[in-house]
DNA sequence: TCAATAGTGTCTTTTAGACATTATATG
DNA sequence: CATATAATGTCTAAAAGACACTATTGA
């Protein structure tokens, strides 16, 4: 299976490309979707905030450069984090010092994601990032290169991803419940769902969530306590989870 | 803004990889899903059918690039085609002469796509593809590269497409029929659908479809002229055009 | 006339969402 | 006891799908 094939024959005319790999790494703490960001260098003027992001070296998968970029840039290893390929950047001029294609990924994680404390990383709220008022760090600077668009791509994506498959429980830690999961989908729509219909919804929809026989202690201000879950067999969700859409007309 | 930024400081490790730009053109014609091949070399012994694909240069967006490829392998120019970004295929020893990256493109085009009978290309029917009892040609050959793969992927992606974007009207020219683009979706599917029932969620959807005050005349066989119809402004489905899917338990 | 295709009407089932009710905890 | 949260029940509206029926053509 060392053939030659065919539509290969255009080498002269192409220099190489850098290939990079940027993981936009998210997690959900206190009900808010946040995402890690690598602080710039203070010896570098100008420099801003971005996403953490390595070239691929030669004998290495897309997703093996990935984690290495989270190990190396933030001191974060996720083995367990879900990695999606978000898509590709290759844009000249897209990095001021030369051609790089750069293929995002999305990566999800159970939080907490604590990056190592001697790495210059941080978990940012997604939110603020549009903030127009912020007086100082990443909102009121920019990301560096085209990584603002690369966090709402990505941001669109998991959002997307809620909807029709079991993702969400991916930002979580087993057991689980209901509630916590419904925490999940309210802040990455940035929405508020009734709890009831939300439970039934999660319940009727096959291999989402297993039921546990044991239950989570109430919070300090009473209530029920609320059935543990793990997470159930399904990728796919049928029915889905869809979110509120404004109909539009033509 | 020709600021430097962190976390690129670690190029010395890593030599450059080629970038390619695969493109997985897919047509309906006569109610099947075709896509868009390049036939190996008769002077390369073991060459396989291919994907067209070009490495991206120096100043080309990954766009132009696919655009390129269909042009300089196929002859086939479509600025019109619907192109859309699938994946990135990286994996090491992906092609066996080196470390290629390889950028794949879904292109959607309206019938029909004649590729330039100067250049050795077809549009291949992509339910024979996987016929284990082919003779010869793609499909008893196996494509080149991981190229089934990419094609299995974009095929995926667009049965995904169809269900909540307006995606399958780049599969026809204005105007078009109902029916038309019923046959859209049954060859992409693979399924027959009811055509009473289609064509009401059709109309019912916001944007999808503007009917015309003509109509198109019947077949041979007869029967009622059809309204024809234009795209409408709706991107996204809603509702969406939901396949039908086995429920799986726990 | 019949056959074929386009389009409408109707009925049933399923699902979503609003919201009331019950269950079980804390203070 | 009141209050908070979990879980269930009920009702309505929207949508999907099965399928009968009408409309307009060709043969």
């Amino acid at each position: 299976m060392t053939a030659r094939e065919p539509d290969r024959a255009d080498d002269a005319a192409i220099a190489s490309c850098a290939v990079a790999v940027d993981v936009a790494l998210m997690t959900v703490e206190d009900g808010r979707l946040r995402v890690l960001l690598v602080e710039p260098e203070a010896a570098v003027p100008g420099a801003r905030w971005a996403l953490p992001g390595r070239r691929v070296r030669e004998d290495e998968t897309l997703d093996d450069t990935a984690h290495r970029a989270l190990a190396e840039l933030a001191g974060v290893h996720v083995p367990s984090a879900v990695l999606e390929q978000l898509r590709t950047y290759g844009d000249p001029g897209r990095d001021p010092r030369g051609r790089v294609v750069s293929v995002a990924y999305l990566a999800l994680s159970a939080t907490p994601v604590v990056p190592d404390p001697t790495r210059t990383a941080r978990m940012v709220d997604v939110a603020t990032l549009d903030d127009p008022d912020a007086p100082e760090g990443p909102a009121a600077e920019g990301l560096a290169y085209d990584h603002g668009r690369i966090v709402s791509d990505a941001l669109e994506r998991a959002r997307a991803r809620l909807e029709y498959t079991a993702l969400a429980t991916a930002f979580l830690t087993e057991p689980f419940t209901i509630a916590e999961l419904r925490a999940v989908y309210e802040a990455v729509w940035g929405v508020s769902l009734d709890p009831a219909n939300f439970a039934r919804k999660v319940r009727s929809t096959p291999g989402f969530v297993v039921p546990l026989e044991e239950t989570a202690p109430p919070g300090p201000s009473g209530g029920r306590p609320a059935t543990l879950n793990r997470r159930g067999s399904a990728t796919l969700l049928h029915p889905a989870m869809l979110r509120e859409r404004t109909a539009r007309s033509d």
